[in-house]
DNA sequence: ATATATAAGACCTTATATATCCTCTTGACG
DNA sequence: CGTCAAGAGGATATATAAGGTCTTATATAT
């Protein structure tokens, strides 16, 4: 129950990508340099940010990566969850067949709200927010 | 980022000998069948539940495993930290150095207080809760 | 054409989850 | 005491998922 190092590369390229001047075009190399995610794990991640309208991603030389949309409409959750699938919890939310009861069960019911309070909370946090509040960005990583 | 099976296990365990009088020992091959847990593992998973004193495990022939609170003072989070380790969410969170400026980062402060939230939902899931408003021992499973 | 860049899928490696096996210990009971 | 039933605990498989790499194909500027 845990982020995944694939969720945890995808939130420092988005974060990247949020610090350079709108619709920049960067090299995969360059997020790959100084974000510190390794180069060829960067294209698969880019492809799923791209599959999710996050991103563009433009091929030919001189090519690259580029955000589509603008800091305060990419939340945590649109980028976790590009790159991770749904955020499930319980199996019994997402696949209500494999529990007989599940719509009556409370057990499944817990999950449920944690669910969709955790989600809430990573949707409530735009890129945008979290930038002007200070990121590890500032640093060098 | 889910519940894991010996996590589910564990629940269905907990559920199981909460359905039963107060103090009563109950065989693990009993636990077993009647949940569907597998037998083996159901010995591992009712030792994670011992060592965080959910339950007493009795050796000896007419062994068996016994709850050490009522259902009203054990809670989802108990069960599922027992056999899961703590619920991290996100690293940085749990392992500050894995991160250089994590206190002042607000990327890790989202997930802080994303996992203070899970935690404090699946807290107040007592299982006297749960079990009140109906769970799934009510049907065969 | 050629150089440079990414796409896309195959593939490998490592880690974790899931499960089982075997030997040891415990405790009831004759 | 000896024996049997039941769980303890370590060792060991097996399965699945995560993490990462490699290769061939494709796109674009020059």
């Amino acid at each position: 129950m845990r982020l995944t190092r694939a969720g945890e590369y995808a939130v420092r390229c988005v974060l990247y990508l949020c610090g350079k001047p709108p619709g920049e075009l960067v090299k995969r190399r360059a997020v790959s340099e100084e974000m510190d995610v390794p180069f060829e794990f960067m294209g698969k991640i880019a492809q799923d940010l791209a599959k999710r309208g996050i991103l563009e991603i433009v091929q030919g030389s001189r090519g690259g990566f580029r955000l589509l949309r603008s800091p305060e409409e990419i939340s945590l959750l649109d980028v976790v969850e590009a790159v991770m699938g749904d955020i499930p919890l319980n199996d019994c939310v997402v696949r209500p067949d494999s529990c007989r009861r599940s719509t009556t069960c409370t057990v499944h019911q817990v999950w449920k709200d944690a669910r969709t309070q955790l989600r809430r909370t990573l949707k409530e946090a735009t890129f945008a927010k979290m930038i002007r509040e200070g990121t590890c960005l500032n640093d060098a990583h």
